[in-house]
DNA sequence: GTGTTTGCAAAGAATTTGCAACGAA
DNA sequence: TTCGTTGCAAATTCTTTGCAAACAC
């Protein structure tokens, strides 16, 4: 990772240790949504001593800079989503599967306010099956 | 609760006891998003002896006839939405408060299939603040 | 009677915490 | 030097399982 990027998060406040930045370039780019156990197993085969406390510690730094998104879907276990534009997904309900949806898609989310709710941002989860599984 | 509410349940292949009964009966219109434990407190004031095996078991068998659904929302632990009529959701991110969203929302679901994928359902979740906590 | 459900206790998965040692800034 | 981070192990939290006794139908 070049030091600009470097600088980037540590303007944000975040200590840049090499677990860290494992965790960061694992996550750069990353559309597999992984699990916490899925970023641990691949971190420490670099380093070996490396524990899970470390990851969810990582994780949640980042969560609180908005840097990723947690990801709730049925199954269990939380996963975590790096891709910083605003996206929905799609979830194979056969293998499991997440697809991102990144085209924006048109909602009509007036009338919240005559409910008294602020919105302040919305995802939607897509169900069915993805091409390999139909 | 009366008959013929219990022969339909009967019908879809539930055995009818009275723990299942007391859990029913706790869900029929309850809007509070409960966990398994909301309703293991509430149905254990009146069978005491009841377990929490027996509140995940039925929760597991409601889900497999599509009489309850599962909601999988940030913090971890799962909760159970008794509403049968299609909806989306919107959650307080002060005070975690979950309403139902009932107005159906228009949304463009086409080309969908130009990705190769088959949309079952969709399920929307807002987040924001509700009208006590903004 | 038959097969399912219950309750218990124990196991299991996923995540979080306390704390001493370490290391980035 | 200072304060946040790491690694370890243990603790928590939430959910599931195995099994004998009880129960619905």
């Amino acid at each position: 990772m070049d030091k600009d990027k470097i600088d980037y998060y540590r303007r944000l406040g975040l200590k840049i240790t090499p677990q860290r930045l494992a965790i960061l370039e694992y996550l750069e780019g990353n559309t597999s949504h992984p699990t916490a156990e899925d970023i641990y197993r691949h971190v420490s085969e670099k380093f070996p001593s490396m524990s899970f406390a470390t990851v969810y510690n990582t994780l949640e730094a980042l969560k609180e800079k908005g840097l990723i998104t947690e990801l709730n879907i049925e199954g269990g276990r939380k996963r975590f989503d790096p891709n910083p534009q605003p996206h929905h997904h799609f979830v194979c309900t056969k293998c499991g599967k997440i697809i991102d949806i990144c085209k924006s898609l048109d909602l009509k989310i007036q009338n919240f306010d005559q409910m008294g709710l602020i919105i302040e941002k919305f995802q939607i989860f897509f169900y069915g099956r993805c091409s390999k599984c139909k």
